[in-house]
DNA sequence: CATCTGTTTCAAATATTTCTGAAAGAAACG
DNA sequence: CGTTTCTTTCAGAAATATTTGAAACAGATG
């Protein structure tokens, strides 16, 4: 006796429903993985990528329940992507719980995490940078090869600070909310071929 | 009574030398600091720095001596700092021991970087993205706003996919040991001013 | 204004990463 | 070979980073 049609349908409906889930999950962790990179705690990229990919926006216990994590650390890491501007608050008429939602243009999440890198990685090197070239040991001072050594220094870490400005205005481009942003210049980059 | 000028000369070279070596420690630590953002660990960047800004080669006991770490934590720093091709092997006439010197080309040892961190975190990820997307249910199956759901799903997917595969590309162009590499693409795009 | 709901904070616990130092391994020397 | 010099490895120690959970806080509601 074949079974009947509608318990097909409810069958597949059901793995195909586990199936989402169980892909979100994959997601989620190996965007997880990617943290250590991105210079964020691992919850923190596991739920952005939670926000991200349901595209649902969502509260604070429903967040807490999918990951598996306490609400403390569910509230910070919330905290920590409303700073990096990643994510956004929103609100259900009716319901007092805040609810996230993830950017969802990769391209504008990218922009907010390169500019937040800038200012708090690069902006501190360059200011560092500047303040120990300025008191590096002048080379006029001294004479031959310890002149030649000073010299050398000096080199060293100019060619570190120009390389540094470069990349800090390279990045500044691509953050840039104007038109002319990331996503053209990759396009312009990847044209050329070889 | 006057101090002697050979004093006063004594003194400023004293002074000078001092000088040097103090900036190079900020040098050192403010590298360090970097670390966490270049995915490596604190004494890894240190051990770089120090090489890089003395421009000097030098031996494993050398370098323990001037960062102040262990034997053990400087052989697998220095091994590490070689697999990334970041620094290289030298040896000095008469002297068994191993020296180590640190690419001298700022652009070169960036490009080394990033070379390292595609194979290590992009590569990985993409290759993981490709495997959940096969994985992802078809939206074919599905009816009325399942479907939609797994839409929206595929859709989210393809564009960080294609995200990934675009950062790839472009970095790999920067990362290409071809004349129109890196420097030359970060003084194009710094060009056209806003 | 007492209470109820939801959010944040933070000290302590836990987990992870990094570092040490001693021992084993390799390679050059006589 | 046996010895000496130099390098690597790795288990345990130390340092960092992350997470928890309970208490404090905030602000709606009746």
């Amino acid at each position: 006796m074949p079974t009947p049609p509608d318990q097909f349908a409810k069958r597949d409906q059901f793995d195909q429903h586990d199936q989402l889930i169980e892909t979100q999950d994959r997601f989620i962790a190996s965007w997880g993985q990617m943290a250590g990179a991105w210079g964020i705690s691992r919850t923190m990229a596991e739920a952005h990528a939670l926000l991200y990919i349901t595209g649902h926006p969502m509260n604070t216990d429903e967040i807490m329940d999918r990951l598996q994590i306490s609400r403390g650390n569910a509230s910070m890491s919330i905290r920590a992507l409303l700073d990096w501007g990643i994510i956004s608050r929103t609100h259900k008429r009716g319901d007092r719980k805040e609810y996230f939602e993830a950017d969802q243009d990769v391209w504008s999440m990218f922009r907010s995490i390169v500019r937040e890198r800038i200012k708090r990685e690069v902006e501190p090197l360059l200011a560092t940078l500047y303040e120990i070239r300025d008191a590096s040991p002048a080379p006029d001072d001294a004479t031959g090869k310890d002149q030649k050594e000073l010299l050398a220094h000096q080199k060293r870490l100019e060619e570190m600070l120009s390389f540094m400005k470069t990349m800090e205005k390279l990045s500044q481009r691509f953050v840039s909310p104007s038109g002319s942003g990331l996503e053209l210049a990759a396009k312009l980059l990847t044209k050329f071929d070889k």
